[in-house]
RNA sequence: GGCCCCGUCGUCCAGUGGUCUAGGACGCCGGCCUUUCAAGCCGGAAACGCCAGUUCGAACCUGGUCGGGGCUGCCA
């Protein structure tokens, strides 16, 4: 069987995290099994669609390094693949489905129907039993399901096993609204059925919604998909991850500076492995080794911590150029200006260091920024902490008068000069060194102090030891 | 309330009846290295929710219980 499976991301906002999961699980399935995998837009919530949203959802699937075979923004078969271009279809679905006697108008008013589910809930009874309408159908309103009682609806989930639920169960729900939209559950197992979807991958959220998706496949005259469930991401409260636990945008993450094979590799171990000991793994290695009988069954914790442990570890695992390349929008931005050719040769010469020491690209630019400013800016609590003490602007005079005399001005003779001053004026490396640290990158933290010296040019570097002499002697 | 899912270190994952005094990773703690910060290296604390049953033997099977979660909408 050719394997066909899709994602449906709704429009409604960013595109966040426990979405793009199912993506990648999507997609590391299809592309294991040669299949197709498509991307079709779910934009039946005509309140809060909205199309601006999409460029959101494309960029970051991308981004990522995931890429669909159909769909939004490539075409295929079957036309836009937005929802909202599909109503009239959705619509003659419903209306055959009435024809047919699987579905009928309902218009009883909400309150009516609150009330139903309030008495239903009171008497522990199945809700459905009361959702459900006997009567001569209306001429309008809304159209709902018409469930059949007494049989029930079995499934075998490809990640969690054999499925029962009871047909009594299960209000008759609603699939058009009374304005003519589709809901959720029309729409996508219409588009289901007509793309040739084999198999639904997607979140346990809607594992109680499966019964109602294979009915009405079926009473459309299809064979309904083999559904498989993914866990639920949560938050650190145990609760599935939504907008309130902060970022969950994949945009916070993409802007946050972290790597797209570093979300890629973290997404893939929340709720699967490769069944080793390896956490770390290319996308062609998870892609070889992914089936969806070895997909957990329990929920996972979105623990970033572990994330930005697995980005310094990609960070760390670039190969120096592509690094450099890397960081270039993200030391523009802390510069402020772009660099010339010059000033990118000396991120050159110390971006190895940086790369060892950042976990995230957004670190990079204020390591570096000393290199490209006249006037870094000071850490007061750098200063306050370093300079402050005894004997700090002899110390500096002392290592500015030095480095005029090296020769060349390079790391190695730079060390000795510097080792050699501590060494004669009898004090550690570190008591040393803190207080030209500070007094040419402005922090206490910094790359190496030779390489940085280096990097500076002497000039520069003589420069503002005497202006942090300057700035001690005026308190 | 009803229906459904889940239950191994704080977190992610390994474990499918003996090889488990339960393994790896993040985080945490301690140490080494060291010019700061990282990285690296070494070491440590840390879990099978509970109770029955099946079995010679159970983290793994069964039942119950407790706990967590999802759904219960003219949201998806």
């Amino acid at each position: 069987m050719t394997v066909r499976v899709r994602i449906a991301p709704s429009d409604t906002g960013s595109i966040h995290v426990g979405n793009v999961r199912s993506a990648l699980f999507n997609w590391l399935f299809a592309r294991n099994r040669g299949g197709t995998f498509i991307v079709r837009i779910d934009d039946t919530d005509v309140e809060r669609s909205d199309t601006a949203n999409l460029e959101d959802i494309v960029s970051g699937l991308r981004w990522l390094g995931l890429d669909w075979d159909e769909g939004i923004d490539v075409g295929g078969p079957h036309g836009t693949y937005k929802q909202s271009d599909r109503f009239e279809r959705y619509r003659q679905v419903a209306l055959d489905l009435v024809a047919s006697g699987d579905a009928y108008f309902d218009d009883r008013e909400p309150d009516e129907l609150e009330q139903l589910r309030n008495r239903a809930q009171q008497e522990a009874k199945h809700p459905g039993t009361y959702i459900r309408r006997l009567d001569p159908p209306a001429t309008d309103g809304v159209i709902r399901f018409a469930v059949p009682s007494g049989d029930a609806v079995t499934f075998s989930d490809s990640v969690r096993g054999e499925m029962r639920f009871e047909a009594d169960s299960q209000d008759d729900f609603v699939i058009l609204r009374s304005n003519g939209v589709p809901t959720y559950h029309l729409a996508s197992t219409v588009d289901d059925v007509d793309y040739g979807i084999t198999h639904v991958i997607r979140g346990e959220d809607l594992l109680s919604s499966t019964p109602k998706h294979i009915l009405l496949a079926r009473a459309m005259g299809a064979d309904p998909a083999i559904y498989a469930h993914l866990p639920l991401l949560f938050g650190p409260d145990g609760k599935k991850l939504s907008k309130r636990h902060g970022d969950t945008s994949l945009a916070a993450y993409r802007e946050g500076g972290y790597l797209p094979e570093a979300v890629f590799n973290f997404l893939a171990i929340l709720g699967w492995s490769l069944g080793d000991d390896r956490e770390i793994f290319t996308a062609e290695e998870a892609i070889a080794a992914f089936s969806l009988e070895r997909v957990s069954k329990n929920p996972a914790v979105f623990d970033t911590d572990k994330l930005l442990w697995m980005n310094g570890e990609y960070i760390r695992a670039l190969a120096g150029e592509t690094f450099v390349d890397r960081a270039r929008p993200w030391v523009r931005e802390a510069v402020g200006r772009d660099l010339d050719e010059t000033e990118w040769a000396t991120f050159g010469q110390i971006a190895p260091l940086v790369q060892d020491r950042a976990k995230l690209l957004t670190e990079v630019g204020p390591q570096v920024t000393f290199l490209f400013t006249d006037d870094p800016l000071i850490d007061q609590a750098s200063w306050d902490k370093v300079m402050r003490k005894e004997g700090v602007a002899e110390i500096l005079v002392d290592a500015a008068s030095r480095l005029e005399s090296v020769n060349p001005f390079e790391t190695e003779s730079i060390e000795t000069a510097l080792r050699a001053l501590a060494e004669e004026r009898g004090i550690g490396a570190g008591k040393a060194f803190q207080p030209v640290r500070v007094a040419i990158t402005g922090s206490s933290v910094s790359p190496p102090l030779f390489e940085s010296l280096a990097a500076l040019g002497r000039e520069r570097a003589v420069q503002r030891i005497r202006n942090a002499v300057e700035r001690l002697s005026s308190g």
